[in-house]
DNA sequence: CTTGACTCTGTACTAAGGTACATACTTTAT
DNA sequence: ATAAAGTATGTACCTTAGTACAGAGTCAAG
């Protein structure tokens, strides 16, 4: 579970450079390297790592991660109030793509039902009349 | 519906820098300098500064509006195929995103059911076991 | 004991879509 | 005529989340 930064790395499924990314960003911090030999990761950085990438998977940014580990379970609302935001974002991301997806469905049937292919919908719809 | 760059940047509700940025990377002409004075944007320009907001109000990006613009208007079919692939991952983005909703959905009732601050449901489901 | 694999450190680069600034010049309004 | 506002040009910087690489050191196997 503890081990150099390369199998580490690979128990997590990131790149090496990713963790050093981290690293450079405060996210998890750097292990004392010893005088001799290579730093030893904790499991504690495993541990952390694995939060940020399940984190970002439900759609936080690293600066909204970094805001969650400090939080680190001492406020409860705190969290929901973050993951409040997070919803309210991805519910407007949803409606402006299902817009997207509306107006892209009505610029491909007007295509298809088109015969001049020299007077194509989907450009005449953006062209300034 | 012609002038100088700030009047058109003001007309079409952009920046002025991202009008020279266009230029820059080829979506839109120059016009030349004339030896007095300020260079002054035709019509023509105006018009495809607006095509290419349009086009990014439908999800493309510049390059694929870069395409949009070199085809314009002479080949349907092409321009079809391209709105089919910005469906494509318009709707594969809904997808993700409905997920999302529900995986955020769910960790605030979680949290809302909780009367512990001290132990966050949200932070417990993210961090390893 | 040498070769190959790994780590350390620092810096630079990537995509995308711009924004900002410094300097010099021109135009317009007063 | 002079000041304010606008333009031209080039370069640098911004965000986000990393990736790449060079050069030097270290570790483990044969």
């Amino acid at each position: 579970m503890s081990g150099t930064i390369g199998k580490i790395a690979k128990l997590i499924g990131v790149n090496k450079e990713t963790i050093r990314f981290y690293e450079r960003n405060g996210l998890i911090s750097q292990p004392q390297k010893p005088s001799e030999g290579y730093r030893v990761y904790p499991k504690e950085t495993v541990d952390r790592i694995r939060f940020i990438k399940r984190a970002q998977e439900l759609g936080f940014t690293l600066k909204e991660i970094e805001s969650l580990l400090s939080l680190n379970s001492e406020c409860c609302s705190k969290v929901e109030a973050l993951a409040k935001q997070r919803l309210a974002s991805v519910q407007s991301k949803l409606e402006d793509l299902k817009q997207l997806e509306h107006a892209l469905l009505e610029s491909i049937t007007k295509c298809q039902t088109n015969d001049d292919d020299s007077h194509c919908p989907i450009i005449n719809a953006l062209s300034p009349k």
